[in-house]
DNA sequence: TTGAAAGCGATACCAT
DNA sequence: ATGGTATCGCTTTCAA
């Protein structure tokens, strides 16, 4: 008899909202037969019933204490028996029980803890990291807690995590949003910055990718090149081709012709490939790369073939100092810090006026490569 | 009369719970007589009383459509009327009302999403971080989100701020926690890991430091070194004591005497600082560093006199390369990787048997500096 | 000390 | 398209 009740199987009906609330009735019924019976408690009838999640009620019939007592064991409140104690969280560890903070933080008094989101992009060169380095040290001063949310190709899933977190601001590093997504940002009033891409109407902040082609452009003319050209990162992003932009400008402008275009991807390996390459063909003499890894690369090749190839970077990560790498400095830290500060007024809601957006100036950092 | 209105005091009553019940039924008729009076909604009777949260309750009744229209709104549901969704949203602005992500959270179906805490040290070398770089990475194919729990000196306020965000798992870097919030963390069944520290009984992953201070006293006899020290950095830590200890051992096993022993905080400047000491008094012939930022200054320095004193450092971090600097590698990537690998089994409650202890062996890396 | 009951603020169903 | 109600799982109060 036992056995049969125990695979009974609960054909959905029409609303499976009022299916799972039979079965919830009939598990309680059942239970309370439960020591004639002898059925474990956790007797789920089919696997095409959601699981059901366990709750303190559940806990509280099992240890043969009430919910309030539960839940103050789980808390740790004071004037609890050692043996309420001990009874609730053997019933706990049996069966793995782990608390809805969602339901706690609902029902307790205190409330609103500061969560900034961070949204990091995908293919990145270590500047993103470098700038989410300062922001962290920044937020650790704060008492503001920091969560990345994870995103593949499909924002929308994102969106939604975003959405049931509670956040008081988002920082969307490198990502565009599509229209319909950040109308759910808006819709829940959740303020958002975008760091290092330029959006109207948007608060934003970034670093200004033409002049910084520019600069480039002038450091290897100064050097004396006369056959400079460009090594592309990702040529989808507006960054590339802005900091191309600027650059072939300045070098047109100067000697009339269009710089040499290359490609890599953001690697070290793949600098190095491509320098080798240009390095045979001999058709260049000054080398401007979309970003610092590739330009460690290159010089790693211009090193090892005792090549006069001049190299500049973009970025000014941590580690072109230590190679000795000229670069243009998008100052990471910089650009961390002052995220930060436009962020905070968002988080305590002084908006005062219309978006704020922030560009601020790369600069050259000569180092002779 | 509304002047008064607005400003009755109320008094705490033996029960604030009632007190504050008593006022909510107040605003109620008062709200109800809204149109009457022209008070704004938002009136508060004093600043003694909690400041009450916007509710959709709230917003349904300004904008004069039912709870339901309102949450369908805010969720960007279809078969919503456009007035309705203008007058909803023209409510939600005004008051920059935002959504109770824990509400929401609890009266949805669809639950369970993962999310993993993690807990950074405070006075951190760059090897934490890039720990935490190669975690993330790691991570982020899995569709786990990342928080990172800001913490000062009062861990019992960050585990209290853990206890309230639905973890599935919490990663320690370089922390001990007491036992008190440990059993916090047992009681709610929050799996957790220790990282880069051994902590008996417990799931942990961490790099034998005795070892690596074997390892560098090796390097620097091996040079030829013959009067060689040690720089601390934190000396309260177990990482520096065993380091020294390992590094000490062999020396006095090798030359019968005791290494000389400096402190330095965890910058270059002051691995700078304390190396021009070193090569002013001219007693050592070979520097070990209690992490590579410190050996990174101490390189500099040597650069700059041109000394002839060997350094290693330790941790293995991303600019070690570049510099050239012979260090011990804690290889920071593979740690993340396999720390993730460790959390992993305890997110899905794969906890076969006891506790999951892991120690990996650093290794040399020689650039014969 | 303990159990029971009343919220917390949203979602989702149902009926309209 | 919309309003009302039951419900989510917990904390807190109150009474015992």
């Amino acid at each position: 008899m036992v056995e049969q009740t125990a695979h009974i199987r609960f054909v959905r009906g029409p609303s499976p909202f009022a299916a799972r609330k039979t079965f919830l009735e009939f598990r309680e019924v059942f239970s309370f037969h439960k020591r004639f019976v002898d059925l474990p408690f956790h007797t789920t009838y089919d696997e095409t019933m959601e699981k059901k999640r366990l709750t303190i009620k559940d806990i509280a019939r099992e240890a043969g204490v009430g919910i309030g007592t539960v839940s103050r064991v789980l808390n740790n409140s004071p004037h609890i028996s050692e043996s309420s104690k001990k009874a609730v969280l053997q019933v706990v560890e049996r069966h793995n029980y782990q608390i809805s903070a969602e339901a706690a933080g609902l029902a307790r008094k205190t409330k609103r803890r500061k969560l900034v989101g961070i949204l990091l992009p995908d293919i990145s060169n270590h500047y993103f990291f470098e700038v989410f380095e300062s922001v962290y040290k920044k937020f650790k001063n704060l008492d503001i807690d920091l969560i990345i949310l994870n995103y593949t190709d499909h924002t929308s899933e994102t969106v939604k995590r975003i959405l049931e977190t509670n956040l008081c601001a988002l920082m969307l590093f490198a990502i565009h949003l599509d229209k319909e997504d950040l109308q759910l940002l808006k819709n829940r009033n959740i303020p958002y910055l975008y760091v290092d891409s330029y959006q109207p109407d948007e608060h934003c902040i970034h670093v200004d990718n033409h002049t910084g082609g520019v600069l480039a452009a002038n450091y290897l003319l100064n050097k004396g090149c006369s056959k400079p050209c460009y090594i592309h990162g990702p040529t989808q992003a507006q960054t590339d081709k802005d900091r191309y932009a600027g650059f072939a400008a300045t070098i047109e402008t100067a000697l009339s012709v269009s710089p040499l275009q290359y490609h890599a991807i953001i690697t070290e390996k793949s600098g190095y490939e491509i320098a080798m390459q240009i390095i045979d063909a001999g058709e260049c003499d000054g080398v401007f790369c979309f970003c610092d890894e590739i330009a460690i690369g290159v010089l790693k090749a211009i090193r090892r073939t005792g090549s006069s190839l001049s190299v500049i970077g973009y970025d000014g990560i941590r580690v072109s100092e230590a190679w000795n790498l000229s670069t243009i400095s998008q100052d990471p830290e910089l650009v961390g810090e002052r995220a930060v500060q436009s962020v905070l007024p968002l988080i305590d809601k002084i908006t005062d006026e219309g978006p704020k957006q922030i560009q601020l100036v790369p600069v050259l950092i000569d180092r002779n490569s």
